[in-house]
DNA sequence: TTATCTGTTATATTAATTATAGAACAGTTA
DNA sequence: TAACTGTTCTATAATTAATATAACAGATAA
């Protein structure tokens, strides 16, 4: 299992946390499709939050094609593949995108710093995957 | 003035939109330092909002430098220059870049069409203020 | 069958956040 | 004096976030 460690100081909400760490594990690759994820009730446990906070998190996470939640196999990584990148997602990420280059190019990034920026961000999540499985 | 217009269906915050759309007003230079903000009450007049809410808004421009305060000039673009891209900015950047360039990742795109997506993002701001000055 | 697990749903309560409202204060400006 | 400025205080209503408890339906293992 992927070690998930949740801010409860944070000001973003507990299921919003949980829901971009699977996120996070899946695009680092320690969740690959067809893995499980614990049930609601145990992972709830483990995290030391409530149940109903960890189905939130998978209710969003089905809503978007990350995890298939069957009543037999329990949870896993959409094991069909990920969502793709559709006009819907592009104009979503672009409006979130948009006030955090701003401020950027606000405090004085030029664009060569801004994508430098991006490019270490990107590769720290892939950089994330390259220990050894843990599941 | 600048047009604002605001979302009150917006699932972020009202002063956070506000907040951005001044942030967003500076980077694409329609707003320089040194020009006026209306006051609290004559701009939560023309947004519809309570007076408030912008005084949130401009408390938290204030607190990161974006803005200034006087009793008797009023409000202004900071006119000794934005604030700069110190540690604790970076740090709170990446986390916030984070699941965004995850949940991309995920959903298949590879390090040149983010990229691409990046400068859109960018070049669209600095678009925005290649119009008449409007204040 | 019984017991135990699964996701799901319903209801309730508490705490925190968001937005509004009205009033007042201190200072500046016309 | 009158009208404006930002600021502060108190209060209220609506929404959101998190927890708690209970129950249901289905699958699974003893």
């Amino acid at each position: 299992m992927v070690i998930i460690s949740l801010d409860l100081q944070s000001e973003s909400p507990i299921y919003i946390q949980l829901r971009n760490k699977i996120i996070e594990g899946i695009a680092s690759k320690q969740l690959r499709p067809g893995d499980p994820l614990p049930s609601v009730r145990t992972f709830a446990q483990d995290l030391g939050v409530n149940m109903h906070t960890v189905n939130k998190a998978y209710q969003l996470l089905k809503q978007d094609g990350f995890i298939q939640i069957h009543r037999q196999k329990g949870v896993v990584i959409n094991p069909d593949g990920m969502p793709s990148v559709d006009g819907n997602y592009l104009a979503n990420v672009r409006e979130n995108l948009r006030p955090v280059i701003s401020e950027s190019v606000c405090r004085g990034m030029n664009k060569e710093e801004l994508m430098k920026l991006i490019q270490e961000v990107y590769e720290e999540i892939q950089k994330g995957g390259e220990h050894d499985d843990l599941h």
